[in-house]
DNA sequence: ATGGCACGGCGCCCGTGA
């Protein structure tokens, strides 16, 4: 089974280049954050004809997130909001797969370090785990994929020196993180990629920042160790930022050892 | 130190992104 994560920025733009990528990779599964679609006007038809289904939680304008997958998949137990959180930002989707707990976020930007939109980011972060950790233990196959807007370690950024502290990497940013390493998470990309530098998910488009890489990588796969253990790959690819009009993200892809029965 | 690009919205500028 592969599962691929995608911030598109706008899904009635990007259309065409998520049927491209999803067919090239054989993705089963893409988690898409930044739908800018309200539910409905989403457009369902463009995934149905070429044999996938959609779940989608949008509002108008900003954020929204939405699953992709093959049809013969059994997608089950959907929810849209997080428990014990009133969210009123479509930014949520938890789904189970055979047998894995699957949470596709579009976690906040913060916007500002000083805005009272990081607090709420940091808050955001607080909340997802807490219903985690009431609903599963580390030892259960849960995974968390989607755009978190942190880069965890000094290799995710182009210049940690000039990143130190600014949106992204803040060290408030770095100690929620590390609440859900401290639980049981890991980061996916650095299981099998532990040192490699320079590699990205997201260039500002301004700029020529993808031109000279200057990126960070804060779209990540978190998965508790039984689902690290069942992992053959986890990687970035970086060729579509390159297509026409791009999402400023590229996408993320692991694939398991899990059969789709 | 600032802005730069891209997106959607009752749109010809503005809020947001990160």
């Amino acid at each position: 089974m592969r599962i691929g994560t995608w911030n598109i920025n706008s899904i009635r733009k990007r259309g065409s280049h998520i049927l491209r990528w999803i067919g090239d990779k054989k993705i089963d599964i893409l988690a898409v954050q930044e739908t800018k679609v309200e539910d409905d006007k989403f457009p369902i038809d463009i995934f149905t004809k070429s044999g996938y289904s959609v779940i989608f939680c949008g509002e108008k304008h900003f954020n929204g997130v939405a699953i992709i997958y093959n049809s013969a998949i059994k997608i089950e137990n959907i929810e849209y909001s997080i428990d014990s959180f009133d969210d009123e930002e479509a930014r949520f989707i938890y789904f189970e797969v055979e047998g894995v707990s699957v949470y596709s976020i579009y976690y906040p930007s913060g916007t500002d370090i000083d805005s009272p939109r990081f607090q709420y980011k940091l808050t955001y972060f607080t909340a997802v785990l807490e219903m985690i950790k009431k609903r599963h233990t580390p030892k259960d196959k849960v995974l968390i994929v989607g755009d978190f807007n942190i880069a965890p370690f000094d290799i995710d950024v182009y210049n940690p020196k000039v990143m130190k502290n600014k949106l992204s990497f803040h060290q408030d940013e770095h100690k929620a993180l590390e609440t859900y390493f401290d639980w049981g998470f890991e980061d996916l990309f650095r299981v099998f990629h532990p040192t490699e530098t320079d590699i990205f998910t997201w260039w500002d488009y301004r700029k020529m920042s993808f031109n000279r890489n200057l990126g960070l990588r804060i779209d990540l796969f978190l998965t508790t160790r039984v689902l690290t253990d069942l992992a053959f790959d986890c990687n970035i690819d970086i060729k579509p930022r390159r297509w026409e009009s791009p999402s400023d993200h590229a996408p993320v892809y692991a694939t398991f050892n899990i059969p789709i029965s």
